[in-house]
Order: C-alpha cells, then structure tokens, then sequence
DNA sequence: ATGAAAGCGCTAACAA
DNA sequence: TTGTTAGCGCTTTCAT
C-alpha cells in the first residue's frame, strides 16, 4: 500500500519548491521553461496526479460539474428501460467533453415538484462545491433552482429552455426543426401534410408548430386546422390524433409528429386500420429516441441533440470558470435529421 | 452571493467546539444527547452540509465511488443508440444506493486494452480518492487493474466475473440461468430445444450451456450435438448457427440463444425462410437489452440483474470503507426471466 | 522568477 | 464528555 504521491514529493524530486509546481500544474506563469521541463519530468516521473479534494481545499476550482436531471422522470425512464436515452446521451455529450478539461461530471437527481428543491440542490452543491452546474428539463426553467444559482454565484447552463433568463441556454432550434421535418416531406411530394403538437405546457410545441407552418406557406400550401392535431405527447394522444385524421374526407398522405411516441402511435393506428407506411402515410417524429429504430418501418426522425447539448454546456462552464470572458448567453445546436424507412419511396 | 455555512459557524450557533460538531455529523460516540440535539438543530437552522473535499483532507472518507467501464464498448453503445442500457441500469443501481448512503458515484471510462490501464486508473484514483472501486467486464478480470487495486488496499467489486480473485465478485448465476431458460421451454413442451452458445472467452459462455444441458438431462432428454450451435455474442454468428440448424432433418422447434443479438439474429432468420415464432420456433435469449422488446414477436429473455448487482457492489463497498467486518466476498444476484410473445401458446 | 507563510474545512490524536 | 492541537494537499497571498 504505497503512500500516495503529493506535490512535496514532485517538488523533491525537481528540487524545487512546492509553489513552482504548483505554477507548472497549473500552467502559471513566471516559471522559466526549463525549470518547468524538469518539474514536468518529475510529474511524469512519479506518476503525479493532483487531488481535487485538495485543490479545491487550497481555493481554486474542484473540477467537477455537477448536472441535475428529474428524479421521477430518470428513475421511470429506467425502470421501463425502454431505452429512453437522455441520460446515456448526456453522460456521452458531458463526460467525454469534462474528460477533455480534465473536469468530472457527477449525476444527481433532484425533485423538480418538491418544495424542498432548493434545499435539495443546496446540499449537492454545498457537499461537491461544483465549479458549474448543468440543469435539464424540465428543472433548466424551475425559478427556485436558477434564483439560488444566481445567489450562489455559480455558472450554469440551462439545457433545452427557450425562456429567457441567466445561466447559458442551450437549446436546439425547435422551429427550424418542424420546418426541416416539413419540407423532408414536401420534397417527397406530399401536400397533405398533417402535424400532432405536443403539451402546451412546453414552449417547444409551439415552436416545432411554427416550423410547419412556415414550411408549408413558403411552398404556397394553405395551413388547414383540420391536419393539425393537438397532442400532449402521450401515446393515447398520438393515437386520438391520428384517429381523428383518418376520419377525414381527405385524411394526410403524411405526418409530422412531435415526439416518438406520438409517432409510434400513428402508426398503430394505420396499422390497425389496414394501411401501412410510407405508402398510406409517411412520418416523421422528434427526438429519435432509441425506439423508432425498431417499429416497423423504423421511423424517419428529428435528432435531438442531446449529447452535443450537453457537451456544449460542459463546454461552457469549464470557459466560464476559467476566467474566460465574452462567452455566448445561448447557444443553438444544430438538429439532425435520421431519414428510415417511414418516409422512403412516397 | 453568501458565504457558505461551514462547520464553525455551526460550532457557534450551537455554542460548542468543532470537534463536538463533527462528532455529531459522523453519529461518533461521546456526546450528550442534549448537545447532539443541539447540534442537530444549528445544522439543521443553517442548512450545513459538509465539504465531502474538506472531510476527504481530513483524513475520512471522500464519500466517492468510482466505476469503471470500458471506453470503447461504452462509446460504442452510445453512438448506436440502440438502448444498450449497461449504463443506464448501472446508474440506476449504483446511483441510488449510493444516495441512499450519502455517497455519489462517479463514472470513468478506461481502455481495457490499453498498456497504459494502469495508469489510467491510477490518475483517477489520485485525483478522486474514491472510498471503493467498482469494476465491470471486461475490466473484472483485468489483472493489471486488480493487481493495482490490492496494492493501493482499496475496496473493489468485480461484477459478472467468475474467476476467483480478490474484491467481491458480484455476480448472477448464469448456469441456473441457462437451465431456467431452459425449463421454460420444456415447460411448454419442447423437446428438441436448440442452443446458441458465447463466445469461449467468456466463462459465463460455459455457464449457460451447462444449465441447458442439465435440464435437458433431468427431463431424461438426450444432448444432441446438433443442437448446439457455436456462437461468439455477434448477431453474424447467430445467423449462422440458426442456418445449420435450419438445415437439419429435423430442426429444433425452440432455442436458448446466449445473448439478445443472437436471438434476433435467429428470429430473422426464420422469417426469411418463411417461418414464424412462436409458431415454428419458440426464443429465449439472454440479457434483456431494450432491442427484444421491439422484436416481431418480442423475445422472452433472462434478465440480467445489472442494477442490481451494482446496488449490491456499492452496498459492499460502502460498508466496507465503513469498517464492517465479515462481509461475503462473493455475492450472487439473482436473474429474471421475463416472458414474451416469443414463447407464448407453444 | 522563485520561495515562505497562511489558510481552506475538516478529522485524527491528544489532552483536559 | 468535551475542547485543543496538528495536520491532510493544495493554492492563495506576500516577500524576496
């Protein structure tokens, strides 16, 4: 059980004093690069890796990042494990992008409903002293959590929150998206294009909506209310939805749908009426989660960017905490499109 | 921006010394339940939670876990996105128990084949000073890393290894697996049960052929050679096996495949002969990822109790780094078994 | 450009 | 049963 290597030993070995090792770790300056070479080989020689704990004892940052997601929400998520990917893909997006700086990234879940939020947060905060922190839906809008990060002081990213307020927003551009997801069917020729919103509860549903309709005018199309179904992105929403479009006159050769499930469920519902996709009707759903890879056919989808989100506040925070100024208020990530089998040969 | 509540002010509002505080914080004897009381009450009044990075430099325990995954198969699963939920269900696991003791885990991905394992670890645990080390395949059996492990005298559980070694080894029981899967199938009649097998360089490979064949030989059935097919986890050799299968004068009418990918690889490869489950082949495969419950027809499959092997891995840990003495140093988890369409009215 | 001193928040070991 | 002392490993001052 060897004794673990500290600074002393480094300095020792370079014949030099703590605080010129310290400067070279940290990229200090007033070091001559030759006294630097020989701490760095000292470094490399021992095997010296910093403790954090003690870093963040001496006053400086504690490397790590602290991201909150919901508790009810994360744990349903694993608990169905039915491949809700959002913590897989924040981990992918936060913890290569912290690796990278040298930064950690830990987990916590947090009750955004509680009354005790804040004293939730507190503690985490209190206990990890994290040097930024990282809020997703649907805490990235709790007024209770972003108040005491302000009064903290602390740098934080609010990843997918479209009203305003401190802290980096980090979003995708929701309206750009139903836009693109439009005119990937308008190109295939469709013109009876029907759209599912999400709950009015989130900003983002009026957003993806927008898009559509801006698609469908800039090609001269008419919006016509029928083909637009109110959706709260439940299953059993998608499927009144869709329901209600099959009993159209003119029911849609295709389909935007808000989110996965409302997609899946269209299909059921096409299915279960004896047609099928793309030939009766092609879709198009948002966030790609990993289910719509395995209806059949797989789904055409709007890719959420949630690793890259969260990189990006990883990102973010880690600049921030360096000192560095003139950083960007928002960023928006750039979607993508996965184009399958639901909306091939229309 | 407020100063954050420390262990004197504490001390003060309470009015006794800072040892006495810590005393109560860490429930140490040689208090008088009045002062504790009192205590209890300032650290409730002032909302004081301890600097894990303070209590770490003062010599106790840096509440922190550290697991260990692989890079590259981690990475891998992410990119995918095709709800390998290794991951997630760690985090589950892991995650909560450690809440549950006040402890955080941290998740570090390390290169198993990398010469520089070691070192990799090494840096993490210099920075980190984690209290205990979880370890998953194929890092469990990775000598380098138990090696340096036992040497730093830091608690570590190796999950889903089978050799013997140091650390607890938290495993599921892969034989009683192999022969509940089965079971199940010579439950609903079958006697001519093919069986896809791992990969070699797994021992658990081994594990589940032996269930198979012991509750093929307490039914009084005969091992038939041909009914064993040769697999290595890809879905490629599943095709594989299930072809030759196919091939012969009498084909089994249900299959035990080792793992999900081989299953799916042998329902596909029914349906393009024409065929159906659980009409012409009843399926259960092993692990349960997400994918087989999006498979025509879903497939039944054992359960691998990843959570909860990682739940029991910090349990151990935690009491361990706790002082708790006579702790088994092998756990094994039970598995499930959870029935789907693929073997249904047989 | 470098070193010495003080202190971060906490816990061990010791004394009272 | 309590309080006092001395660190833990590092980074800030501030000297030199």
């Amino acid at each position: 059980m060897r004794r673990p290597v500290t600074i002393k030993h480094v300095a020792a070995e370079a014949g030099v004093s703590l605080q010129t090792v310290s400067r070279v770790i940290n990229n200090g300056p007033n070091v001559r690069p030759e006294v630097r070479e020989r701490v760095n080989e000292a470094v490399a020689k021992l095997g010296y890796v910093p403790s954090i704990a003690a870093q963040r004892m001496g006053g400086s940052r504690s490397w790590l990042l602290l991201a909150l997601n919901d508790r009810d929400r994360t744990i349903e998520g694993w608990r169905l494990g039915e491949g809700t990917d959002w913590v897989d893909k924040m981990l992918m997006g936060g913890m290569l992008e912290c690796a990278e700086h040298g930064y950690r990234m830990i987990f916590e879940l947090v009750d955004t409903h509680s009354n005790h939020v804040e004293r939730e947060v507190r503690a985490a905060i209190s206990a990890l002293h994290p040097d930024g922190v990282i809020l997703t839906p649907p805490h990235s809008d709790n007024p209770l959590i972003i108040d005491l990060l302000v009064q903290l002081g602390l740098p934080f990213a609010r990843i997918g929150s479209v009203v305003d307020g401190p802290g980096f927003a980090i979003t995708m551009d929701d309206r750009a998206a139903g836009k693109a997801a439009t005119d990937h069917l308008l190109d295939l020729g469709h013109t009876r294009i029907g759209f599912i919103t999400g709950s009015d509860e989130w900003a983002i549903s009026g957003a993806r909506l927008d898009g559509y309709k801006q698609a469908m005018t800039e090609r001269g199309l008419a919006i016509d209310e029928a083909l637009i179904g109110r959706g709260d992105f439940s299953f059993e929403s998608g499927t009144a939805a869709m329901e209600a479009f099959c009993e159209l006159a003119e029911p849609p050769t295709a389909l935007v749908a808000s989110n996965d499930q409302m997609g899946l469920a269209a299909l059921r519902v096409i299915n279960s009426r004896g047609l099928k996709s793309p030939e009766n009707l092609a879709i198009v759903s948002f966030d790609d989660t990993p289910i719509v890879k395995f209806s059949h056919p797989p789904l055409t989808a709007i890719v959420q960017p949630i690793a890259a989100m969260t990189a990006e506040a990883s990102r973010l925070l880690i600049r921030a905490k360096a000192g560095d100024a003139d950083l960007p208020d928002a960023v928006v990530v750039p979607f993508g499109l996965a184009i399958r089998d639901s909306t091939r040969r229309a």
